[in-house]
DNA sequence: TGCTCATATATCGATGATCTATCTATAGTG
DNA sequence: CACTATAGATAGATCATCGATATATGAGCA
């Protein structure tokens, strides 16, 4: 899962959301680091929607724009669950040898 | 930066090591779910060098066969520590959503 | 009135890291 | 003799992402 698309993920986890509410959910869970555009967005969308991962939850209309909200199915949490967890490990592991780099400078 | 590149410099932070060896050390600090191809690898390896955040540091013949040694620089430090804080980072808000979607379940 | 920005969804073509497959070569094991 | 592990390398395919563009509304400003 690259990226992007774990974003997404995380961001649906803190509710069901339209695009560019999970886009705004994206700049702020990452403090302003990461900026969802609006290609990788949607094309991502569909394609999660596809593997089942999130669902359409129901539209909205403000303002006279529509708002497609989604959210993750128990397959989208689980995925989301996995892939944070092995992330998790893998700084944790960077973490420990840029530790042990600093302790022994080259 | 992709994941593949990030664990061959976080392989390259315990030390130089040649390319199998890059291999086997991603192996181990993942708890063997990620084997990193031949094919990622020596690409990778390319790139990396010339964006200089790895160089070349010497070479080996074991049993007829040539080792090719990489080493980080301080660029290539640098940056590692850069995407671990940021993986970190990302995976502390993954983590901080799940907890609450499951402390309130759907 | 016209311009720009923020909101909102959507699609197309290009990019590029990764993946798959393949090649070469040696040594040890079943 | 075939297979696995070791070791490096490259060509071609895949595909998520990126960049650009299109459409549309409402608000703020000059």
């Amino acid at each position: 899962m690259r990226e992007p698309t774990f974003l997404i993920l995380t961001a649906l986890a803190s509710g069901p959301r339209h695009g560019y509410g999970i886009v705004r959910e994206v700049t702020e869970l990452s403090a302003g680091r990461v900026t969802l555009l609006a290609g990788t967005l949607y094309t991502a969308l569909d394609r999660l929607a596809a593997e089942g991962l999130i669902t359409h939850d129901h539209d909205e209309t403000v303002d006279g724009r529509l708002r497609r909200y989604y959210r993750l199915t128990d397959r989208g949490i689980a995925a989301l669950d996995a892939e944070t967890a092995r992330l998790r490990q893998l700084t944790t592991a960077a973490e420990a040898r840029l530790r042990h780099l600093r302790s022994r400078p080259a």
